[in-house]
DNA sequence: TCGGCCTGTGAAAATCCTGTAAACCGAGGC
DNA sequence: GCCTCGGTTTACAGGATTTTCACAGGCCGA
């Protein structure tokens, strides 16, 4: 399930060894992990689009409590995680009532970390229900996760949900190639059954609903052997079109990756 | 909306001298705060309608665990607080996975207790910006929220309260798509029991006294596999039928447009 | 070009989901 | 205690959706 959407997170700190065991557990984890040396202009933080930020704030000095209240303030939106040697009860109270989420001591676990780190993003997750994303776009598509639906021109493609998760997931990897597996284990949840047929039955579903709302492009390709990759192409019209039209139109859309998923 | 709700807390836990302490500083801060000596059936603490829950799992004793994740699984909206002696680190991970939100080691200060639960309530209560204001229009149905009623043209549709808060949630999410648990949760404040369709009779008791007040107008569509959604449309009542005009064409192709799933 | 996979298709069979009605239950009011 | 009311559960039927099948047609390497 796309809920599941990987987990951002930028590391402020300075102390190697800290930095070190930790980028190996959130690479693990499969997290976009980014260390950064010191302090941040918050604007730069915001545009990294993160999740959860991991700060000790020595490493920025006498500013700290200024900085921290001052990212806590700009991006009410973002986990923020104190990691730091030696603190009293009175910063700790400080720290949380300014905005930090959670304060850890040093030396911890990294394991905890992640855990606590989790443990925030869950609770405001929850509170904040299907926040933002917007419609996303794709040929003539818009695919609006809101109302578990895509449309042509305003008009319903009247997808169940199995066929809307699908294309949703297809569209979100676009230009990539997925296998069948992958796919399967990500829509329907669970790994699948040797010979299982489903993934292709509903591709040929969403091709038939987008033929028939929007036959003017081609979404999904398939690649033999490999899985299936949506990549919106305005369907050449007429194979007997102008040479040059049809070479142009070609190269437009050339640029395609045909990487295969190792496997 | 005064984000000053008071807090409402409970705290299980045996440890009179902690109980105490953190009770004088919870009633200082004007928070409600009820004491239990033990494991409480889930179902109660859902009764108590708790913003937190601070909680030493060693007197609940070998189901601790079981207990924590049964309380966690039903209350996602509740923040709970372990504050135990002695714990490793593989054990407050556990807890953290569990759902719990925040694991402090005792002894610890009282202030830094509600430090934590403040910041673990902080998340949540972001969450609903939703300024109140005047009574909500949609199609001819006039919402209420200080009567706890809605109204068809000054008649009351003689809702009971959960039928006005389920539909004061669909309202407020007009046009979005709700899935039931998350509906479930909202209204029922606590994460909904597999099977359970408890939504979909209130829907159809919504539905009842919608029509007998507004027969004009469908409010709520059904979204097979998926959930519900408040869109106030004029029922289309006399389908003219478009006449003889595309007749032929029509007959061949006329089992394609209707979709949309109405409900 | 041939044969062995692999994918596209259409439809039947198996499941799952929702609308509806009615039985149940506990809390109050009389 | 008896009755009413709101809320919960349960049971069932009709549909919608998903899975499964069998076969046809296409892609590729030998």
């Amino acid at each position: 399930m796309s809920s599941q959407q990987t987990i951002r997170l930028a590391l402020i700190d300075d102390d190697s060894g800290f930095v070190t065991v930790l980028s190996k557990r959130t690479a693990a984890a499969g997290w976009q992990q980014r260390t950064l040396g010191g302090a941040i202009p918050p604007e730069e933080l915001v545009a990294m689009k993160l999740n959860a930020l991991v700060i000790d704030p020595t490493v920025i000095g006498e500013d700290g409590w200024a900085y921290l209240e001052r990212v806590c303030g700009m991006l009410p939106d973002l986990g923020v995680i104190v990691c730091t040697e030696r603190s009293t009860v009175s910063q700790r109270v400080r720290g949380l009532r300014l905005g930090v989420d959670d304060w850890i001591g040093k030396p911890c676990h990294p394991e905890e970390v992640l855990a606590r780190i989790e443990a925030v993003l869950r609770r405001r997750r929850r509170a904040r229900p299907q926040a933002e994303s917007g419609p996303m776009v794709a040929g003539e598509l818009e695919i609006r996760s809101d109302r578990f639906q895509a449309f042509v021109a305003g008009a319903s493609l009247d997808l169940t949900r199995r066929e809307f998760e699908l294309l949703q997931l297809l569209a979100e990897s676009e230009g990539q190639v997925l296998e069948r597996e992958a796919i399967y284990q990500r829509v329907w949840g669970y790994a699948m059954a040797h010979g299982d047929r489903s993934v292709d039955v509903f591709i040929r579903k969403l091709r038939q609903k987008l033929e028939k709302r929007s036959s003017g492009w081609r979404y999904i390709h398939t690649h033999f052997g490999v899985g299936y990759r949506f990549d919106p192409e305005p369907v050449s019209g007429a194979v007997a079109a102008p040479a040059a039209a049809a070479e142009s139109t070609a190269t437009l859309v050339a640029d395609e990756q045909e990487q295969i998923p190792t496997g």
